[in-house]
Formats: C-alpha cells, structure tokens, sequence
DNA sequence: TCGCAAATGCAAAAGATTCTCATTTCAATA
DNA sequence: TATTGAAATGAGAATCTTTTGCATTTGCGA
C-alpha cells in the first residue's frame, strides 16, 4: 500500500494522501476514525485540515482501499483494505474487535442474494458479544 | 404490541409514547429515522417533540421494543421488535430493504463466537447489492 | 383529589461530517 | 525546467443528527 496505490486510485499524489496512508498503515489500532487520523497527523506535526481527512478517506473507501465500518453507532472508523474480506467480533464491553472469515457464511450469503434477485455488491457482518476478560 | 409492552418495560404510559408505538406499527415502511416518526406525528397533528421521539426511541431500544440499525451510513433507523429476528439485504440504488433468516448463519456465528471465546448478545447481517427492478 | 417523580417541549449545545471558496500544489507539456 | 490549469487543500461556516438543561406538564399511586 503505497504513493502507486493512490495514483491507481485516479487520485493526485498529494502529502495529505501519502500520509493518511501512512498513518494507517502504521497505527496499531486497526479502525480508525477520521478525527483519530486527524489527532495522528497533527502529532506528527501536518498541517492538514479535518475536512481533507473526511475527503481523502471518502476518497480512498471509494477507490477500494479502505472499508467504512459503523460499529456499534455515532460515527465512522476506517480499515485499511489488506486484500482479503473478513468479518467481525466486537466486545460490547470493552470494545475490542476480533476478525474472522467463514466460508460456509460467505457462501450463504450469496445464495440469498441469488434468490433475493439482487446483484451483490458487499455485505457486512458483526458479531457482537461479550469478550473473554470482559466476562 | 401495545400500551401493556409500554408498561412492561417500567415506562409511564404517556401519549407520544402511545403514539410513536402506534404510528411503527401503521407504518408501511418498516425502518423509520427519529425524523421520520417525528413527520408522522405532526402530520398527525400531536403536538411532540424531536427530542422526545429521540428519547423514547432510545427507550423503546433499551426495553427490546424496538431495533435500532445503521443501514448505510448517516443516522439510526429503528424497526419494531416484532418477534422473530431476521438479517437484511439492502439495495444500494434505491434502498429497498428485504429481510431473511438463514438458519446455517446462526449456526455458524455461534460457533464463530465460542470459538473467539465470546459470550454472544446479538448480531446483524447486512447483504448490499442491486435489487431486480434497479438493475 | 393531591403530590411528586417521571416525562415532555423547547431551545441551546454537542458531535460528526460536508460545503464554500480563496489559495496552493501536482503533474502534464511546452 | 518553467508554465499552467485542473485538482486538492485549509479554514471556517454550514448542515445534519442527536443529546442535554431546565422550566413546565402529566401520569399514577396514595
């Protein structure tokens, strides 16, 4: 994921974009929200603005590279796209989010949509439980 | 679904209260925003306000009344709790939403969740894509 | 019927996201 | 390499959704 990735996406290679990626792909939280992107950049001293955070990631969830997720509610968080799909665990407690895939599901999933008559362009799945050290 | 479900759940039977449960269950839609139900009532001419709708919406959640979903982006809808649980598969063009329960999916995320080592609350399912009439 | 806690309405506030527009920057090309 | 126009940006205002504070009203038990 780098500078070619955002040039494949149509998109200028502008600072701004070059370091929301990178900020991304450096975080160890994987889901970030675009006022945490935000605190990121203005800690590593960029002068970039909130509104071209909002714009970039939009921009980016557009072109494939990041998925939106609205987890439990209020407000987006961003993923970087690592190629493959995968679903999630979240702990109602604490917060925590786990990933995972399951074949059986995905294929389900499209079953339905067949029978629905719909063309299937994405889904999303969240679990939502209460994690082991939250119990 | 009535003023008993109202009472149940520890709430004082109050007329917008009555009013927002009555106006779910007449609704043809069955997913409506705060905004919605609030439009609803003035149509009706019940003299509420947002806020309220906001608040008892919210209690309607919290006593199981109704469901509150982030379908794609933006604001909350909620759906009456009318029983059974079901997934959605959601058209992204024109924002049909059809609902379906796949009992290999239940299955399947239970056991995803005790593998994760996750005492299971609740789950949701969205399926987008593009529905027969839209393609 | 009375009294009080719960509920409400309104307006203000808060939080998230988008928009406007003047200024800056990338990148194609002369 | 300098030029140039379109795309991108920053800052703040605007918008949209939702929540909160508070004075007033309303259910409902005694």
């Amino acid at each position: 994921m780098e500078s070619a990735d955002i040039k494949k996406a149509g998109l200028k290679v502008t600072l701004p974009r070059i370091k929301i990626l990178e900020i991304m792909e450096n975080s160890d939280t994987r889901h970030l929200s675009a006022e945490d992107v935000y605190k990121h950049l203005l800690e590593e001293g960029e002068e970039v603005g909130l509104a071209t955070v909002y714009r970039v990631l939009t921009q980016f969830e557009t072109a494939g590279l990041v998925t939106r997720h609205h987890f439990d509610e209020g407000h987006s968080v961003f993923e970087l796209n690592h190629g493959s799909h995968h679903d999630h665990i979240v702990c109602v407690k604490c917060g925590k989010v786990e990933e995972f895939v399951d074949e059986v599901i995905e294929q389900r999933q499209k079953d339905i949509a067949v029978k629905a008559g719909f063309q299937i362009t994405d889904h999303c799945l969240y679990i939502y439980g209460v994690c082991e050290v939250c119990q």
